[in-house]
RNA sequence: GGCCCCAUCGUCUAGUCUGGCCCAGGACACUGGAUUUUCAGUCCAGGAACAGGGGUUCAAAUCCCCUUGGGGUCACCA
């Protein structure tokens, strides 16, 4: 048996496409799984702008999941170039040898007498073939024509007696298409370009791609390739239409148009990723999520997903292993991986799933890894200087510590802006300070009180820090909750964070004091 | 509309090929309780699905047929 083969062929676009990665995953794992190689093909057959630029994302994308490819881009091979722009002598000479054979022909009709022979089919509700007038042509008209320079475009014959085309899908199993239903295929532009269909029958043969490994949306276009492949007497490769990633609670595919980003906005599970984009990314300089969204993985990536959540996410989008494992890592979803196990039906990307699987690999990483994703956010958003002292760094550390799970993204360190901010500058949450500090009659005297307690401590660490106020409330024979809300309100404005004690000690004395003294100066003001 | 694909809890799925162990299992989400100074977490508990209708069979989520629903695709885009 050969080696495993597999491709992606992205189009340049610009971004990375979640679904897309999806799709790629499942190509390079099949290739991993069988120790058989991974190509990387860029089909920018129809590019008008910057290639390189518009590619960019796109390898960064595969980078950051830490997909290689061993093929393609940056690294060459065999059975190079893998860009199809630079491959269009191999399309010629494959479009000259069926134009030779009889099984392509020269259409001379205009694209508005093709468009209205469609329209006609339309109107009598009659499927549309093409009427192939071209093909009518005596050799001196044809020749007369092309002396004139006549623009044509290159069609694939279709055999329409040919009964059925099919394939044995590694997913779907046997599907097949009439073939007398087939209209023509352009394979070659008026301007000598070719199309996808046929570029890619050409390149995934040349290429020896054993497996075409894609999305369920080109199931269609199986069965032109498929007369293709034939026609130019290729082998024909194994196909598994997988399902497309769909919007989240939906069976549409996801797709990146404003129409729809609008639409997705609406939905509670993804509402929730598109509004930490507009938290965060302002803070950081990378706009919103106007222009960084969930559909693109680069907004995984800056958000502050981990890789290994989003693979292990992407994974579990239509494949599982059996009916209990959930966290995977990529080398164990390798060694697992097969096709058999691949569902048939559309599956959306749950945004809640996503960050569960965020949660668990979170909690595999170490503090020192914790804090140096931590760190670049916070000089980002300008808490931190650019180049982080030691203290700075072992500063960020111990609230990364004190924070446990509840850092969840890296990005949520920006949520604790407290601890960063100037004593006469920390904002107090609005309801929490009615709630805890101003509506208590005895918030403001019990805080005064307890102050003097904190004047007079020389330990800040937590453990003496809760020993010193366990002990006061026991003398002044009073609840923890009468004194512990109204001080965390005082020193960090929130009612909700890290264990009281350890925000007390990561704030250090003087801070305290400041802080809670201008709480006691505001609360006197009324 | 033609062609093609799909159909199990709200969601991702196991089970379907090789009918019985499934009055359907897990995970996420949700709800309730416990724990905790808050939040997060953790632990326990709970609700929640075989689209419908016909067959075949002793027996169907599983096989067959029909209906319905959802989706994809119909370019000189990829």
């Amino acid at each position: 048996m050969s080696t495993v083969r597999t491709r992606f062929a992205p189009s340049p676009t610009g971004y990375m496409h979640i679904g897309g990665m999806r799709t790629a995953l499942f190509n390079w794992l099949w290739a991993r799984h069988h120790g058989g190689q991974f190509v990387l093909r860029i089909d920018d057959t129809d590019q008008q702008r910057n290639v390189a630029e518009a590619l960019e994302p796109i390898l960064h994308a595969f980078k950051w999941l830490g997909l290689d490819w061993d093929e393609g881009p940056e690294k060459g091979g065999e059975y190079g170039p893998y860009f199809q722009s630079e491959r269009t002598e191999l399309y010629r000479a494959a479009v000259d040898r069926l134009l030779a054979e009889g099984k392509a022909f020269k259409d001379f009709d205009p694209p508005e007498v093709t468009q209205a022979d469609r329209a006609a089919a339309e109107k009598e509700k009659r499927n549309f073939l093409n009427i192939r007038r071209s093909l009518e042509l005596s050799d001196a008209e044809r020749e007369q024509y092309e002396a004139e320079g006549r623009p044509f475009v290159v069609r694939f014959l279709v055999p329409r007696d040919a009964g059925k085309v099919s394939i044995e899908d590694h997913i779907r199993g046997h599907v097949e298409w009439d073939c007398g239903l087939i209209p023509d295929p352009v394979i070659m532009r008026g301007n000598g370009m070719p199309l996808y269909n046929f570029a890619t029958v050409v390149d995934d043969a040349e290429m020896r791609i054993t497996h075409v490994i894609r999305a369920e949306e080109h199931l269609t276009n199986t069965a032109v390739q498929v007369l293709l492949y034939q026609a130019l007497g290729y082998d024909v490769p194994e196909f598994a239409h997988i399902p497309f990633v769909a919007a989240p609670g939906t069976k549409e595919k996801l797709s990146k148009r404003d129409k729809k980003l609008e639409k997705y906005r609406k939905n509670p599970q993804f509402q929730k990723l598109f509004d930490l984009a507009d938290r965060v990314f302002p803070q950081i300089g990378l706009g919103s999520s106007e222009t960084l969204n969930p559909v693109m993985v680069k907004y995984y990536e800056e958000i502050g997903f981990l890789p290994e959540a989003v693979l292990n996410g992407l994974a579990r989008i239509g494949w599982s292993l059996d009916d209990r494992t959930e966290n995977m890592s990529l080398d164990f979803v390798i060694e697992n991986f097969t096709l058999d196990r691949v569902v048939k039906s559309a599956a959306g990307l749950d945004p809640d799933k996503l960050l569960a699987f965020q949660e668990y690999w979170m909690g595999q990483k170490s503090l020192e890894e914790k804090v140096e994703h931590c760190l670049p956010y916070l000089v980002k958003a300008g808490r931190i200087p650019a180049e982080p002292d030691e203290q700075t760094r072992q500063f960020v550390g111990r609230l990364i510590e004190a924070l446990g799970d509840r850092l969840k993204l890296f990005s949520d360190i920006l949520g604790y802006e407290e601890y960063f901010v100037a004593d006469d500058e920390m904002t107090y949450d609005e309801k929490a300070f009615q709630k805890r500090l101003r509506k208590p009659e005895d918030a403001a005297p019990l805080l005064a009180e307890f102050r003097e307690e904190l004047a007079g401590c020389d330990d800040f660490s937590a453990d003496a820090l809760d020993k010193l106020l366990h002990e006061w409330v026991e003398k002044k024979e009073i609840g923890m909750g009468r004194i512990i809300h109204a001080l965390r309100m005082a020193t960090t404005g929130k009612p909700a964070g890290p264990g009281m004690f350890d925000c007390l000690a990561l704030l250090g004395k003087d801070r305290c004091l400041a802080r809670i003294d201008r709480t006691l100066a505001l609360l006197r003001e009324g």
